[in-house]
DNA sequence: CGTTCTATTGAAGAGTATCAAGCCAAGTGG
DNA sequence: CCACTTGGCTTGATACTCTTCAATAGAACG
C-alpha cells in the first residue's frame, strides 16, 4: 500500500522544466557540466527500490530522504534519513540493496555511476563518495549501539540530538520532517512507544513541543546528552 | 575488568620471532615488501581501544576479532566479528571509534595508514580498503534490520546462517569461536536469551549441537532461511 | 464544519531481561 | 586417577519494558 502510493507519487522532473525556480535554473549549467542531473520528488515518492539496477547514486540538494529495508511480513527498518548534502544510493554490486523514498518534497542531484568513480582515479567526486561512505558507516555503527542496547527514552534522546546537530538549528525549534511512524521504524520501536517516550521527555522538561507536535525545542541538552551517553 | 584483563593479555609479536611457523616465515619477505607487519594476539587480547590514535588498520590472517562500543554503564554492542580476510580498523578521523579484541588466538597483518591509501591513488590496497568498507557498510545495514526488527529466534537464525556462509563449513559442524556473551552483545540480547533461542532451534530440529555446545550443525537451512527472512 | 490523517493515551498481553540456581566440561592439585 | 575448582552454558521463576489492540484527541484540508 505504501509502495503503491509511493510509486504513484513518483514525479521525476528536470529542474529546467520548472518555471518558478530561478536559483535552480542558474545552477543548472554548472551542474550539467559536471555530468549531473537534478530531479524533484514529492513527499513519499519512490526514488529507487530494492533490486533496482544501481546505475546512479544521489546527493540531497533539499528535502529529506529515507532509505529502508523490509522483511517479508512488512516489518520495516529505516537505516538512515538523508539531509541536504548527504550522498546515498552508492552500491558495491549491481543492484540497490534497499529502498529510498522522499520524506518531504525533495530535490536530488543524480550522478551516473562511473566504474572509475568508485575506485577513485577521478579526484573530487570520488573523494566525496568515499567520505560519504565512511560517514554512513560511522552512523550505522552508532545506530547499532542504539538499536542493540538503548532504551526507548535513550533512543529518542539520541535521535533528537543527532538530528539537531545535522539540521543546524541553533537553540531554536527544530522541525521534524518525518512522521512518528518513520521515527519508530528508524529506532526499532512502535509509533506508540515513540509517542510515549517523547511525551515523557517533555514532562521531564528536557524538550518542548508545539501543539501540532511536528517540531521540537531541546530545553536541556546536557540532560539529553546524559541519556544518550 | 574486561579491559584490564584484555590489556594484560596483550602479546604483540613479530612473526619472525616465532620459531615453529614455517609457512608464516616463508610469507614474510613478500609481506614486508608491501610495508606490512604481522602481529599475534592471544584470546581476549586488546588490539586497540576507542580513542586510540588510528595510525594503522588491520587484516585478519587467522583467528577472529570483535569490534565493539560501550555505553558508560558497561552495556556493550559488538558491531562485527572479523574473520580471516576481513579488514577492520579503518577510520575517517584521527582516532579509533571503537574497541577491538581478539576472540581467539589471532594473527593480523598490520598496515600503516597512508594518506593516499584511503583516497585511492595507489591501486590494489586502496581498492581493497574501499571494497572492505562497502562490505562493512552492507553488513551493518543488514545488522540494523536484525537489531531493530527481528525476534530473538530470528536473530540467532540469521547469525548462524551468516556465520556459516562466511566460515565456509559446507554441511559439517561449524565451530563457534565466540562465547554466548559475545553473541548476545552482537545480537542485542542477553546470554540467557541466546541460550534459550539456541535450545529452541535445537528442539525444533533446525540445528544440532555437541555436548560442549561450542559448535553447530545446521540441519534445516531452508527453515533457518525462512526464519531469517 | 465535517473528513481524514496523525499523534496521543489507556489497558492488556507478549517477549525479553533479570535474578538465582544448577549443570557440564575442562582444568588443577593431591 | 580422582575429588575439587572454575568458567561458560542452560534452565527456572519472576519482573519489567515495550508491543498490541483499541479508543480518543487534535490539526490540517477541502
Amino acid at each position: 500500500m505504501q509502495t503503491a502510493l509511493a510509486t504513484a507519487g513518483l514525479v521525476p522532473v528536470f529542474a529546467t522544466a520548472l518555471p518558478n525556480r530561478a536559483v535552480a535554473q542558474a545552477a543548472i549549467p554548472r551542474a550539467e557540466a559536471r555530468g549531473e542531473v537534478r530531479r524533484t520528488y514529492v513527499a513519499d515518492a519512490e526514488i529507487f527500490a530494492e533490486g533496482d539496477r544501481a546505475t546512479t547514486f544521489y546527493k540531497v540538494v533539499s528535502g529529506v530522504v529515507r532509505t529502508y529495508k523490509l522483511l517479508s511480513d512488512g516489518r520495516r527498518q529505516i537505516d538512515a534519513f538523508h539531509l541536504p548534502g548527504d550522498i546515498f544510493g552508492v552500491e558495491a554490486g549491481e543492484e540497490h540493496r534497499f529502498n529510498a523514498e522522499a520524506v518531504t518534497a525533495t530535490r536530488l542531484a543524480v550522478h551516473r555511476r562511473e566504474p572509475r568513480a568508485l575506485a577513485g582515479d577521478d579526484g573530487l567526486l570520488a573523494r566525496d563518495v568515499v567520505a560519504a561512505m565512511m560517514r554512513s558507516l560511522e552512523r550505522a555503527q552508532d545506530h547499532m549501539l542504539l538499536l542493540g542496547r538503548k532504551s526507548a527514552k535513550e533512543r529518542i534522546a539520541s535521535f533528537l540530538l543527532g538530528l539537531s546537530q545535522r539540521m543546524a538549528c541553533r537553540g531554536t525549534a527544530m522541525e521534524l520532517p518525518m512522521s512518528r511512524t518513520d521515527i519508530a521504524d528508524h529506532l526499532g520501536l512502535t509509533v506508540e512507544s515513540v509517542s510515549r517516550a517523547v511525551t515523557q521527555l517533555e514532562r521531564d522538561g528536557l524538550i518542548e513541543l508545539p501543539p501540532n507536535r511536528r517540531a521540537v525545542i531541546l530545553r536541556d541538552v546536557a540532560a539529553l546528552d546524559d541519556l544518550a551517553e
